[in-house]
DNA sequence: TTGTAAGCGTTATCAA
DNA sequence: TTGATAACGCTTACAA
């Protein structure tokens, strides 16, 4: 063959021809291929020797059309490539995935985009080629998605903003706790002058970790006004830190929202001379495999991720057959994890 | 609305909705759609409106199933989702190949599985589910893929395996060439007790890096006997590290086949105490984020994996339209960049 | 238990 | 330019 000859691709087998080799009807081949049990085994044995032997494969399209099933769910990931690979959490988060529909028949599409996504990803999930979505890194003004709820299931990673009603379904860690836990373990080695570089504020993640920072102090009467927001990234945090350290030199405790963002700020201050964790303890969240390989080790909140995925697969599978006793919301712990940085 | 109250999702309309709307047929509906040039632009501007007004979105299964195309593509990684996370690498490649395709209606659907891969993927390759298919980290066991190459179009990045014939397509660097100047960039330095810790010997890249490593040294009439294979994981490439200075303790470079390995390698170098570069000097390749935010920044052979991503993705695009001037191979430029490790 | 036949929501081929 | 009408490949009542 030369080049640029369009090669003929020999069309696949269908089940009209199945069913031709066989002897028996469409309909027939089809009960087999979908495992009826209202099938005599003989038949069975010719109709699944046929199929070997055509080496026969169902169409998708026509499946589902006839159906109006897909056998598929989206990952909804509201960022760009870079943020989703650059953060070990949302690797956590799809092996979880990936780990609960393995087990099933399900496959997963992952829609990762922060450009447009009101558009193409909402066509993607109205136009029919998902039975349900699982959506992570929700942000409160991806209001596009309150939509698809009506369409299909939707199973959030991390409470979902107000725009979506109280009977969203969702997996979370309780961000508020984990954050107080947190804090309060650098009150504890006896920090007294701490800051706190946060998520974003248009995330309930981001929001709630700075809730459990600044309540642990107040109940300790301390100042919380040594705070700086960040967008989850290194480099957004280690911006934050500089910022940080300009404002308030003496500080001794830091909270950082995110273990990649603490990677961040590690870097700078490191760069700027301050010794982790003597002059500065820092905790951090997540305990991906980012706390560990750190320059610093990383005290930080340990949250599930990984289990969080299976969680939420799991809940939208459940959903998808119909379940009537899905409850909303699966909280799991987290627990402080001690390393050398605090 | 009470837990567990299965919600009854409102039908999509449909094309048929629409043309009553519109007081039209459905062929027209279907034809302004389509961006049909055919249709008076009243009638246009009656169906685009009766269009926004209900909402309509063409139902995919139906619309592949008519015209024998599903305007997706899937990208082939028969890796474990870890490792997929886990390399710069796979982000750059994906990085390259939705950009691609986002200036394209085609989307791209995520196939990471090393478990069974002939079956889920082969499957899902062989369902109709995509018009083509881009494979990276192709292993020359991968057979799998031999029989959807007749189905569908491929593109591959890195050289495949001789199990594919000549008229294969595929995008790539050459690694032998890169290799070899990554090794005498050692030599130039002064470096004369070379090592290197190699890719997995099942795949092109892994035994071409290699190549240039040894062809290098045999025409400097130097021995290359200080190797170790690992499989482009961090982790194996420190248990690599370990074994060659339990072999040769008096190693002053090492040519390591990716920035990844070459950050496992520095770990370990540097828990045993070696200096780099000044003990011992290092050149890796990829050239990825990882190289810069190593311990010691390295020096390494650059690929442009976004480009060559970009170029998957405009090559498979280009067999899709029925091209039929499509060259079947793309060999981009590598380049030394100098850091600190050599 | 098996077969017949009517969809599923599009596209595409003809006529008009 | 527009409209019938027949596919596309499968599932699923309904009959037999």
């Amino acid at each position: 063959m030369t080049t640029g000859t369009r090669q003929t691709r020999p069309a696949q087998p269908t089940l009209e021809l199945v069913a031709e080799a066989a002897g028996v009807s469409r309909a027939t081949v089809s009960r087999v291929v979908n495992g009826s049990t209202k099938v005599s085994p003989e038949i069975v044995a010719v109709v699944t020797a046929a199929i070997e032997r055509l080496n026969y494969v169902p169409n998708r399209a026509a499946r589902s059309l006839a159906s109006r099933q897909t056998q598929a769910v989206a990952l909804v990931v509201p960022e760009d490539i870079t943020r989703f690979f650059g953060d070990p959490y949302f690797a956590a988060i799809v092996q979880g995935i990936t780990r609960r529909l393995d087990e099933s028949q399900y496959i997963l599409n992952l829609l990762v985009a922060s450009s447009d996504p009101s558009h193409k990803t909402m066509r993607y999930l109205r136009s029919g080629n998902v039975d349900g979505a699982l959506v992570v890194s929700h942000h409160t003004h991806d209001d596009f998605l309150t939509d698809i709820e009506s369409l299909i299931p939707l199973v959030f990673g991390g409470r979902p903003s107000d725009h979506f009603g109280p009977n969203t379904y969702y997996v979370d860690v309780d961000n508020v706790a984990g954050a107080q836990v947190g804090t309060q373990h650098l009150l504890d080695i006896g920090r007294r002058r701490l800051g706190s570089i946060t998520g974003p504020i248009d995330m309930p993640a981001g929001i709630d970790r700075f809730t459990g920072f600044q309540r642990t102090l107040e109940q300790a009467g301390l100042s919380a006004d040594a705070v700086e927001h960040a967008d989850f990234t290194a480099v957004s945090a280690a911006a934050a830190m500089r910022r940080l350290l300009e404002r308030r030199s003496d500080l001794d405790g830091l909270f950082v929202a995110s273990d990649l963002m603490a990677t961040g700020a590690l870097d700078v201050l490191r760069e700027q001379g301050y010794a982790v964790p003597d002059d500065i303890a820092i905790v951090a969240f997540d305990d991906s495999p980012a706390a560990i390989g750190a320059a610093v080790p990383l005290t930080t909140i340990s949250q599930p991720s990984a289990e969080m995925g299976f969680a939420m697969a799991d809940m939208l599978l459940r959903l998808l057959t119909g379940d009537p006793d899905v409850p909303h919301r699966n909280i799991m712990p987290t627990r402080l994890i001690q390393r050398a940085s605090a």
